[in-house]
DNA sequence: GCACCAAACGGACCACGGTCCGCTCTCCCC
DNA sequence: GGGGAGAGCGGACCGTGGTCCGTTTGGTGC
C-alpha cells in the first residue's frame, strides 16, 4: 500500500553536528593552525595536534578522515575565498573579462596562495594518494574547463584543463621555486605566455 | 712539505661493489617485481619485499634507501632503453626529426610507458616528497628543455619543459585514465595538439 | 693460508598514520 | 527533569616505512 510520506525538503541536509563535535574541530583547526606555522607542516604529528587541541587522537581522524584532509582544511577559508572571487568576485578573475584573461589571473591568483601556503598544499597534495580527487581541486577543474570551452569550442577542453592545471600543483611549484629557485615572477610570467599560447584571444 | 701523491685516474669512480650485496641487488629487485605484479605494488610492503628476497629488510634499505627508489630501480631497464632511444634511436624520437616532432614522439613513448607500468611510477612519485628530483625525471627534463630551446630560442625553455613534463606524471594519468575514464588515444591525442600549439613548426 | 678491516648484513627498534571499540555525553522527546 | 538512543570520544592497538648498531663476511696484502 502507498502511503503519503512526510519528506523532509532537503534530505541531503546533514543531520546536524553536536555541539561537542563542532567545538572540537575548531579546536582542531586551531592547534593545526598553531603548530604548522610554529614548527613546520612535516614536523608535525597528527598526535602532537591531537595533545595541543586537548582532544584525542581518534577524534581528529573522525572530523578530518586523514592527514591530507586536514591540511586541506585548514585552508577552507582561503580557498572559498578564492571560489567566491572565481564565481562572484570583480574581472579579470571573476566573471565579464574574455576566458583568457580570467585565465591568466587564475593562475596569478593560485601562484599568490601557492606562495602563502605551499608546505600545507604540499602536504594536502602529498599525503593522499588522489589529490586529484578532492573537492577543490574538482572545482578547479571545472572552471578552467569552462573557461577553455568557452575560448576554442573546437578543443579538447578536458585535456587542456589538466595542461592547465597540472603546473599548478603545489609539488611542480615547490620544485621550481624553492629546489630550483625559479622566481615567482619567473613562474606567474610563464603561465601568462602559456595561456596566450593556448587561448587565443 | 708537499709530496708527489698517486692520484687515481677517475676518483669518481665508486669503489667496487662487494660479490654479496651485488647478488643481493638482484634478488631483491627480481623479488620486488615478483611482488609487485603478484599482489599489487600498493599491496606489497618493504617487509614483504625482504621476505621473498631472503634478506634482511635493513639490506633492502641499504640498497635502495626508500621505497620510491626501489620502485625507480625495478623500472631501470625500461627507464634506460626510452633514455637509449632519445639518445641514440630512430626519429622521431631520436636525433633528426625537427623538435616538435620528437616532442610527440617523446609524449607517445611515455604514455606507453606510463600505460604498461603505471602503478609502479605511481608509487615511485607518490613517497617520495621530491620524485621531481630523480636522476630519471632530470633527464626528461633536459631533454624536453633542449628540444624546446632549439624550436623556440625566444621562449622560457625551463617553464616550457616544466608544463610539457607535467601531464605526464603518473599522478596525473591515473587521474585522466584510471579514475575519470579518460582513453590512451585522447591523452595522446591531447599532448600532440598541445604540442602543436606550443612549438610552431 | 692468514689476519685484518671496511663493507655489508639483519632484525630489533622507533615514530607515525590510521583503526577499533568500549565508555561518555549531548540532544531530543515526553 | 528524566531517560533512552546514538553520535562522539579517547587511547590502546596495529602495520608500515625507515633507522641503528652489534655481528658477519668478502676482499686484500702479506
Amino acid at each position: 500500500m502507498i502511503q503519503a510520506v512526510e519528506l523532509p525538503v532537503l534530505p541531503t541536509t546533514q543531520p546536524k553536528e553536536r555541539a561537542d563535535a563542532t567545538a572540537n574541530r575548531q579546536r582542531i583547526l586551531d592547534a593545526a593552525t598553531r603548530l604548522f606555522a610554529d614548527r613546520g607542516v612535516s614536523c608535525t604529528s597528527m598526535d602532537a595536534i591531537a595533545a595541543e587541541a586537548g582532544v584525542g587522537k581518534g577524534t581528529v581522524f573522525r572530523r578530518f578522515g586523514d592527514r591530507a584532509s586536514l591540511a586541506l582544511a585548514v585552508l577552507d577559508a582561503s580557498e572559498v575565498e578564492l571560489q567566491e572571487s572565481l564565481i562572484r568576485g570583480e574581472p579579470p578573475l571573476g566573471p565579464g573579462a574574455p576566458p583568457a584573461a580570467r585565465l591568466v589571473a587564475f593562475g596569478e591568483a593560485m601562484y599568490t596562495r601557492l606562495a602563502e601556503h605551499l608546505d600545507i598544499l604540499l602536504e594536502a597534495e602529498l599525503s593522499g594518494a588522489d589529490a586529484l580527487r578532492s573537492a577543490p581541486h574538482g572545482v578547479h577543474r571545472m572552471h578552467v574547463r569552462h573557461l577553455v570551452q568557452h575560448a576554442r569550442p573546437d578543443a579538447d577542453a578536458d585535456y587542456l584543463a589538466d595542461v592547465l592545471l597540472a603546473p599548478l600543483s603545489a609539488r611542480v611549484v615547490h620544485d621550481q621555486h624553492v629546489v630550483r629557485g625559479m622566481s615567482l615572477a619567473q613562474l606567474r610570467t610563464g603561465y601568462a605566455e602559456l595561456v596566450a599560447r593556448l587561448l587565443p584571444a
